[in-house]
DNA sequence: ACCTGAACACCGTTCAAGT
DNA sequence: ACCTGAACACCGTTCAAGT
């Protein structure tokens, strides 16, 4: 708590990073950081230039967590595990995603992007598929994360009980969202969903360099 | 802009979707919404429970813009249909896609979703597809055009000079991220991504079918 | 160079008082 | 039933003063 370190800019982030996980972006507030720093607020503004700075500085964080891609595997190998390991990250800081596509990127987002579009390019698939794949492929990655995020969250910590109250309520309204939600519910296993919703958008990347090329 | 109707929950969710509109949904206030209709913020929490449930409510006026898909042609056709439609109603409201996962569905986005399950079911694709295909397609229609909205916005309005300022400063550090850049600037004509990638989703679902039939 | 007290212009929200 | 003045506990940010 109350290390009284002198204060840097990576200090900053990180303690602010620790409280979104804890408390939600939501309720981030340069107070409530410099409170965590034992600082007072003004003191923030010597190492970070403002809030919206501070949040960019966050999620820079966040991405220089990501392992960065394997050298050797299958193009498609290495690309799903590479986005399972930002799903993984992004997953722990729940806040992050949200703020992925509101913030310019930082270093550490300029050279994982470059590890995608890499991964993409020596895979061969010419330039118009590397073009549109790397835009699904981080779509896919951002998008299905913030999606699953917001499942958890909206529903709360209750889930079985809020589903089950829609099923009674609601479930003759909407049939078909009622046999959904069942399978949301039911012990069926739905296996890696990011991983099989990732592999269809490589595959149809892949065949549809096959017929550009033949 | 200050007709002195009475207020009304509708007519405060149309002036805060107007004003986020204009100018984002950051700057979008209490103070500012009631300003708009001429009237003092207080008045507002005669309507609406507070500005949570009035952005909940913002989200699910603009879900309310979206047609309802076809009700014949091909359940690929419909479905691509159906998602420009969504794509088109996002793009008006560039606030809202940032929005989607965070709020709790309202009557007019439950009724969107039961659309899109309904389609996915009547194409008789299995259950464990719909489930999937389900969040496949939902998660598309949202992270694609909140990702296109984020580089719209962080680019900024003078994006040639942005773009080509990058290539000169960190093009040799970036080659791979270089070259899509050129991509984004060059007048080669990309097509439709947001449907390329749909079909991509949508041609993986039919042919994960075929392959669970057997 | 870095920390901070005081201050400013704003927030969301409540509550009692009006009509 | 609906509107509102006054107030409360908070914000982000600036600036001049300290060390």
């Amino acid at each position: 708590m109350g290390s009284r370190q002198p204060l840097s800019r990576s200090r900053i982030l990180d303690a602010a990073v620790s409280f979104a996980d804890e408390h939600g972006v939501d309720a981030l507030t340069m107070r409530k950081v410099a409170d965590a720093l034992d600082f007072r607020v003004m003191s923030l503004y010597n190492h970070v230039a403002n809030k919206q700075e501070m949040l960019s500085g966050m999620l820079d964080v966040v991405v220089g967590e990501i392992d960065p891609p394997a050298t050797e595997g299958s193009w498609k190998d290495v690309m799903q595990a590479s986005a399972a390991a930002a799903h993984a990250v992004l997953s722990r800081h729940k806040w992050a995603a949200g703020e992925w596509s509101k913030r310019p990127p930082g270093p550490h987002r300029l050279r994982y992007i470059e590890s995608i579009l890499r991964i993409l390019t020596e895979a061969e698939l010419g330039p118009e598929v590397v073009y549109r794949g790397y835009h699904a492929v981080t779509m896919h990655i951002v998008g299905f994360t913030l999606q699953e995020i917001g499942y958890e969250e909206t529903l709360g910590d209750n889930l079985e009980e809020m589903a089950s109250a829609f099923l009674e309520e609601m479930g003759a309204d909407y049939p078909y969202m009622a046999e959904h939600v069942r399978g949301h519910l039911g012990d069926h296993d739905h296996g890696d969903e990011f991983a099989f919703v990732l592999g269809l958008i490589l595959d149809g990347l892949d065949r549809s360099t096959c017929k550009t090329r033949g």
